[in-house]
DNA sequence: ACGGACTGTGCAAACGTTTTTACAACGAAT
DNA sequence: ATTCGTTGTAAAAACGTTTGCACAGTCCGT
């Protein structure tokens, strides 16, 4: 392995110069510096990382911490976008990124406190929305960088990038009461995750604001998998009195609730509208194309970088709460030609 | 920062006991051992890696380098199951993972240095199969321990793991041939990937052994992209004479098509079917389900960072060459009632 | 009582950097 | 001629570990 010391000895020179012609000090003569330049470009010189961290106390490195079972996230689409936005910050500022997750239950904690105590990161970008999270309860006492995808409802003044969920499902709801619906369901993610809350939330308020009825058999909790939109949707059409609109939490729940309905002899959107989130690639794809709510992945991944590398480099932090704007992309699926009513 | 050296004034003994302590040295009493462990335990004591790493030589760390337009894989669906499989082995043998991207043309070359004489892996898993890849000659060259996800045909030696993409091809075409189909043509990928030129040759080869005409019109090269697929589509169904079937390179460019050949008025199966490769959740869930050749995506990456694992960790390695198995998925997609002759 | 094997621990060097401090050489200003 | 600022370089300490070597103490067989 060649050193600055190999290339100190070939150069005729001391090592803190070598060091200092790789870091550009200013008082470095352009003769010395060209020489060692020269012979680094020969011998092929790449600076052990190791050292360099361990003396600068700085790794250059951030984490993407996902919490327990990152299974379902790896399947879920919009993650590789998630993936890109960060990828695309952290690399043009020199960070590199370590992909890792928080598995097992007191381990949990015990997996990050490696990462922290151990010095292995800058800082860390959370993917969650658990609304009462241990790592981030972990992470907010330890006064270690770290930006949270998703929010915390224990938590709320941390460093943190999310969707206005609340306002997202009404303006989805709002959607489907335009067309004429006043009967609609709700197919919701797991209970104990913000983000279900708050769309279920911001569902209930459109009903709310349109004086409509919220029918409690109506809304059905699930997980983030086609399979548990197709039961949900079983669920609710097997009701006597049934929705003729539904909100559904993901658009790969979306297309369980689809498949479901088609299976049924439903028709999309005639017999029943769709509106989802997330809008991933293929929703526009379905048949019919699926309406969906973008939530801007791409930016949720690359706002979150930049917050935190702006953290860890100790510059001003703009706001602890960032908001990424979502839009409705209205598609076939909510635009039904001729509406049932009550 | 709590390190080695304030746990063993503490304790009373020496930062070498407390070393050998964490590394579960033989030689240590019980005693040492537990007083030792229980101050650590109170100051929330965890060993630098960074430091740890200087000295061992070792990173505990993997790198996953995608090569050159990142874009495109993180879009393609099957990134986050391979991820998945990776992640698997390497939590489940305490590596770390990077995930990097190559970028810049001789800036290429220059990122994997950076890894590689930098020591800042211990291995790489290198996402290509372009036919002529630098980073592979590079690594190749540098003794440095990889492992190829995909091939590459200017290396067939080094360790890689695979499909064997020329016979699912030929599968895929056999099947259609088998309901009775003639007329077939294939959109295929980039001309440089080793999984496009693979997969064309066994589309060949099965047409040669049923003796079906190959017509090279019929045989459209594209990208990884639903735009992609739209617009081979569209340039085949043009031409004077169509094919009656179509094997398409992956599932999201065979999204494409079936969107083209939707709007087109054309009838998936009836009047073209389709097979494309990678099935990918979402294939089952497009009306018509599409039949694709499942790649065993998860098992890819699983293996190849056991692999990677294993030579990093110098222990045999069983072959160069590894292939996983591939299974063709009938769906509807290729299950036409009556087929259209020449 | 003695040599040897074994057990438990400490000392110090090493890993490859960065960075503080020091200092030599030089030109310019007094 | 002396002082002073500037420029370029070197020496050495530090970062937090691991580990080979040394050594004191204990236990055992003779």
């Amino acid at each position: 392995m060649v050193t600055i010391k190999d290339i100190a000895k070939l150069a005729g020179v001391s090592p803190s110069t070598v060091s200092r012609v790789v870091s550009n000090h200013p008082r470095i003569s352009l003769d010395t510096s060209r020489k060692v330049k020269q012979i680094m470009e020969e011998l092929g010189y790449h600076p052990n990382i190791m050292a360099k961290s361990l003396v600068s106390k700085t790794t250059q490195t951030l984490a993407i911490l996902l919490p327990r079972p990152a299974e379902e996230l790896f399947q879920n689409f919009f993650f590789g976008e998630l993936l890109r936005g960060i990828l695309t910050v952290a690399n043009r500022s020199g960070y590199d990124t370590l992909l890792t997750t928080a598995t097992g239950e007191h381990d949990e904690i015990e997996s990050v406190a490696r990462l922290v105590r151990g010095r292995r990161v800058d800082g860390i970008i959370l993917l969650s929305s658990r609304v009462n999270d241990p790592i981030v309860a972990y992470l907010a006492q330890s006064e270690f960088p770290f930006v949270l995808i998703g929010s915390c409802q224990a938590h709320p003044d941390i460093l943190s990038v999310d969707n206005d969920n609340t306002q997202a499902a009404f303006d989805a709801t709002q959607h489907l009461i335009a067309q004429g619906h006043e009967r609609i369901g709700f197919v919701s993610g797991p209970a104990n995750l913000t983000v279900s809350n708050d769309r279920l939330h911001g569902y209930q308020k459109a009903l709310e604001a349109y004086r409509l009825p919220i029918r409690s058999e109506w809304i059905v909790e699930g997980e983030f998998l086609q399979e548990s939109g197709y039961r949900a949707m079983s669920l609710i059409m097997s009701l006597p009195e049934r929705p003729t609109a539904l909100v559904v939490i993901d658009d790969v729940v979306a297309f369980g609730v689809l498949r479901g309905l088609t299976e049924l002899g439903y028709k999309v959107p005639d017999d029943i509208s769709l509106v989802s989130f997330n809008n991933i690639a293929l929703s526009e794809l379905a048949s019919p194309p699926i309406s969906s709510i973008d939530i801007g992945t791409y930016q949720l991944g690359y706002t979150a970088a930049q917050a935190l590398i702006r953290d860890v480099q100790e510059q001003p932090v703009q706001t602890a709460r960032m908001v990424i704007p979502h839009r409705l992309m209205i598609r076939e699926s909510s635009l039904s030609t001729m509406i049932k009513k009550g």
